[in-house]
RNA sequence: GCGGAAUUGGUGAAGCGGUUAACACUCCGGUUUGUGGAUCCGGCAUGCGUGGGUUCGAGCCCCACAUUCCGCCCCA
């Protein structure tokens, strides 16, 4: 048998799995605290969600979909990202009834697929943290989104990151601007570098976004799609800008901002990491926008929405960079070393006393000689190491030693039924 | 999907086509048994990603595949 994870995968180990734990926690106190609660949908859909929102010529379907037929011959994908499945939740539970209050707050952390080549921060199965607001075209619903992607990147002690932000208006101003790139690009087709004339076909909307030096000179001259928006985009973007200027969050007006996905239909934007000791070049670790015709192309109702997502691994590696205080393990408070059978049970009875007052306990279940036992207690990088020999049953002692300097102390075995006091006797 | 590099024990790794795969760390045991992170002593790969091939003989050469990493496409 070949015992191998599938390519792309990782097994998040104890070392590192309480990071995630703590990353994950402390995004699902900071939504709570703005009154989203967690919405939780399955990991696989049919496959049209997804081809029907992300685009059928998005890459996104084209070539990164894990789909397969099941036994009952349906069509089914592996999640590539996390609106398309909110958002059929929506429309199937009929959260746009009357009862539920609007705007509609949901976020989710859960794992998405996508079959690529693996990379840095790029994975076949990764995580996503994401948010969702149906129900309001205010513009303030989607500073209120920046806002809180723009906070909750603070509050994990990422500084370092550029807001991009862009607006792609409507449907009818898509259109025109992406006639009017094709206009614009076409007669100059073949000084274009091979991939963008491909775009050209497949999404103009991307030569904007090269990074090839044959196409950089003819994207700055490229028309805008500012210049094409509509008066209420335009409106809603002037304000968005304003706003997040007032708020003093600092952003980048980027022209050459697009986004993968079709869904968009007004605002996007997106935090990029710069740190060659990372990626090449610029990453993003959190984008999103404003979708106002998906919740209609799933046949419910005129709902308009927007959110964002992050991309966990990448931003797990930024943190790592960023705030490495963040990602250390908390140590264990006590550990017992017993000497001899007959000290067992009260060794037990302690560890489970402390316990019960809220500190980390281990003790050795597989009874080594003590000093092996204190290697241990070094090992789990105990704090305080409590040493219990028939002398101290019999004496009714405490035996503590403290492995930062070595020094011990002894108290009445009954002060443990207030553990808090005895440290912070301990501490003085 | 395209291009490049890598793959030796728990880890970091050395290794000439030719007897028992160096060294270090970790780990385990011991250093006379109730106090640790030091020193010292001892132990720890029947195997060199997988499968073929070349050869008297392969970890070292050839081929295929797999996986990982880097870049591109694209994206989180």
């Amino acid at each position: 048998m070949r015992v191998q994870k599938p390519k792309g995968t990782v097994d998040i180990l104890p070392d590192t799995s309480y990071q995630w734990d703590k990353v994950e926690n402390i995004a699902k106190n900071f939504f709570r605290k703005a009154n989203y609660q967690e919405i939780r949908t399955p990991m696989f859909e049919n496959y049209e969600i997804f081809s029907r929102s992300s685009g059928e010529s998005s890459d996104v379907v084209e070539k990164e979909m894990y789909d397969f037929m099941d036994k009952g011959d349906r069509h089914i994908a592996l999640r590539p990202e996390g609106t398309a499945g909110v958002v059929r939740a929506y429309v199937e539970n009929k959260l746009y009834g009357p009862e539920y209050p609007k705007p509609y707050n949901v976020f989710y952390i859960a794992s998405m697929f996508r079959y690529e080549r693996p990379q840095a921060g790029r994975q076949r199965e990764f995580h996503q943290i994401g948010v969702e607001s149906f129900g309001s075209d205010n513009a303030l619903a989607d500073v209120e989104t920046i806002v809180l992607a723009h906070d909750l990147l603070s509050t994990l002690g990422i500084k370092k990151y550029e807001l991009h932000i862009n607006s792609l208006g409507n449907e009818a101003v898509r259109t025109a601007y992406r006639q009017a790139l094709v206009d614009y690009f076409t007669p100059i087709k073949d000084k274009l570098s091979d991939d963008s004339q491909r775009r050209l076909k497949t999404n103009p909307l991307r030569i904007l976004d090269s990074k090839d030096e044959e196409d950089i000179e003819f994207v700055s001259n490229a028309p805008r799609i500012r210049d094409y928006l509509d008066d209420e985009s335009k409106k809603n973007f002037e304000f968005i800008i304003r706003t997040l200027s007032e708020l003093k969050i600092d952003y980048v007006l980027d022209d050459d901002l697009v986004r993968g996905l079709d869904y968009y239909t007004g605002v996007i934007f997106e935090f990029m990491v710069e740190d060659t000791s990372l990626w090449q070049s610029k990453t993003t670790i959190l984008g999103g926008g404003r979708y106002n015709h998906l919740v209609e192309e799933f046949d419910g109702p005129k709902t308009p929405a927007v959110g964002f997502g992050i991309g966990e691994e990448r931003l797990m590696l930024v943190l790592k960079a960023q705030n490495p205080e963040l990602l250390t393990d908390s140590n264990i408070d006590f550990y017992i070393t017993n000497i001899g059978e007959e000290t067992i049970t009260k060794t037990v009875e302690i560890a489970r006393e402390l316990r019960k007052q809220g500190l980390k306990v281990q003790y050795d279940v597989e009874q080594k000689k003590l000093k092996a036992q204190f290697k241990k207690a070094d090992k789990a990088k105990a704090k305080y190491v409590i040493t219990l020999g028939v002398q101290e049953i019999e004496e009714n002692t405490l035996n503590i030693k403290r492995l930062s300097d070595g020094k011990s102390y002894a108290f009445n075995m009954d002060e443990i039924a207030n553990v808090n006091d005895l440290l912070q006797k301990l501490e003085r």
